[in-house]
DNA sequence: GTAGATGCAAAGTATTTGCGACAAG
DNA sequence: CTTGTCGCAAATACTTTGCATCTAC
């Protein structure tokens, strides 16, 4: 897992130091959506010394290499997840600001094709849905 | 149209003073979706002693009544646009930064079925195309 | 050894807020 | 009148950056 994580790292030309080994490795172990305070609470258990300007820099070089995705949910900060294999979208919980990931190939389609009859290529997109969780 | 909006503030109890009926009258006379920079430029041309801490104070307001509509885009800052009749979505050029405007009735049902699929009731969504233009 | 990385604190943005003066209802 | 609103400047939240020091390669 961090083995890939180095790799990219040294494909791109970047150092290895130990400050992005930890960072890394916390957000790869990171199954909810944290935001950088929160990923620094957790790097800084590992090491205590490093600071909130490397977890910054780190992140944005993680996400410029594709490593992490990062988001913008309806708050006034950016959230990150590691990319996954395949392509995901968010349902937050309004109540509670839980939030659930999933797939829907036809949406996909169709979006692509949206784009198509607008004359544009996609090459991103963004679906947040936001619910309110339906007693059962 | 700046009727109708007169009477939304009123109906919900706000005053309707001479900042507010400015900054209502050029967010509804906007068709591109402005920050509150560019909108405060806009409202400082009719009274230039509009501070801008009344023109967040009031594009706030204005969201809470829904009567304009706040959106995150990929940049660090808050854009408005008038609420529409019906609802759509955006298709941004990544290129330009243009800003198209669309509807999918079909996409808009997926996004329900989905949601209650996982078993929530959707209340709002954010879709968002990212996308260059096709050379025709 | 050298280019790139770090830590710190200062600087930048975008946005909110406390407060005395003021105006709408 | 009274309550909400305004303008101003200070404050906040998040993020970036200059610089001297340090470290991976």
């Amino acid at each position: 897992m961090s083995d890939t994580i180095e790799q990219k790292c040294l494909a791109k030309g970047a150092k290895l130091t130990d400050q992005r080994k930890i960072i890394a490795k916390v957000m790869s172990e990171s199954t909810d959506h944290p935001d950088v305070d929160e990923l620094y609470n957790r790097v800084s258990k590992i090491d205590s010394k490093i600071s909130i300007a490397t977890v910054y820099r780190t992140v944005k070089l993680l996400e410029e290499s594709g490593i992490i995705e990062r988001h913008d949910f309806k708050e006034g900060k950016s959230r990150y997840e590691p990319s996954a294999e395949e392509h995901h979208d968010h349902l937050i919980d309004i109540k509670t600001g839980e939030i659930i990931e999933f797939v829907d190939k036809e949406i996909e389609e169709l979006q692509i094709k949206v784009a198509n009859k607008l004359g544009y290529k996609l090459v991103d997109h963004k679906l947040e849905l936001y619910g309110i969780k339906k007693k059962s």
